[in-house]
DNA sequence: ATGAACTTTCACTAAATACTGAAAATTCAA
DNA sequence: TTGAATTTTCAGTATTTAGTGAAAGTTCAT
């Protein structure tokens, strides 16, 4: 049996580094779904942090000004990823991140649908009223098309919505069964 | 019972405005997605376009040039929902799109999945992997939210992958069972 | 009521991303 | 094989998006 050695500010090196990897990588994945690259790195920093975290101490930890610091925690606020807390006897307003996975899913999906999808949906309804009673035959390719994509994306749009509905204990057993 | 009077021309000018509003906003979606507006609205024009187009009859659609149009179908080619067709007897190259939305929506989970979940994933596992040991408290905390995660990432990814490879005849019906 | 602590705003700047257009490379009909 | 047609590249430019920091605004313990 070989003993390890457990040198705590090595440890502390290490989980930091790991760390700040996971905050980089979170950046650019929200960058490449259209999501603000800091506005994600706070999400993942506020994700992993034990405690809620000022915003000076954000500004610290990513390096980045009070605005844009400030800009983006309220983003986060009005998608309902993180929240602000309040210690009694101190005006310093912290912030702590939702934790649960499957309640972070279901605010992502219901803020995509109303900001993204149902915007989506209007703009195809509109494009087949104003279209299907044209007798322009490239009209009529236009109309089928919209058509068949708007039918898709409001099936789309009702699963996640029902999804979104559920309890995570409900559907992942499902899930795995039906998937795994 | 009222009359409605179907002036072509009127028809003509009704059908290109609902489609320059579908273009336009498809390109919109497209970047609130990350996608580079002109590949969206490029593909936006081809997937409702009855016959194949050149680059050139793109960049006069668009205006826009050519490096513009020919970089943005290198990327859409790339990504598998346009196919150049060459007619015989010409040099141009003409494009199509791939217009059967369900293909279209397997087309993409492939493709987003391969470019963004797979190397989340990957980042995931790292980090699990260069912690999951150490002895430091917050090291624990930041494990053990990767790991959930991860779960549910490669949840998601199986999930999709299984209904990306499926029938739209097998999964539509199914769908709608179950989520109406 | 005061003013220090803290938050918010916003004009300006920086960075990232997208686009242009012309030149170089390639292709293929004649 | 030639050269006109077409595609590809890419350095330079434009546009869009994100970030800064200082000043203005707000709040609240005293």
């Amino acid at each position: 049996m070989s003993t390890k050695p457990t040198n705590t500010s090595t440890d502390k090196a290490a989980y930091l580094a790991a760390r700040d990897e996971f905050i980089a990588q979170w950046g650019a994945l929200g960058s490449a779904w259209g999501i603000n690259r800091t506005m994600a790195q706070i999400h993942a920093l506020l994700m992993i942090s034990p405690q809620p975290l000022s915003t000076d101490d954000i500004m610290e930890d990513l390096q980045i000004s009070r605005g844009n610091a400030h800009t983006n925690l309220r983003e986060l606020t009005g998608w309902g990823l993180i929240r602000s807390v309040i210690r009694k006897g101190e005006r310093k307003e912290y912030f702590e991140a939702e934790k649960d996975v499957w309640k972070i899913f279901c605010i992502v999906t219901r803020e995509r649908k109303r900001r993204e999808i149902r915007p989506a949906i209007g703009v195809l309804k509109d494009c087949i009223e104003r279209t299907e009673t044209l007798r322009d035959p490239d009209a009529a390719v236009f109309t089928k098309q919209t058509r068949a994509l708007l039918e898709f994306v409001e099936m789309a749009d009702s699963i996640l919505s029902k999804i979104a509905r559920s309890e995570q204990s409900k559907v992942v057993p499902w899930a795995l069964k039906w998937f795994k």
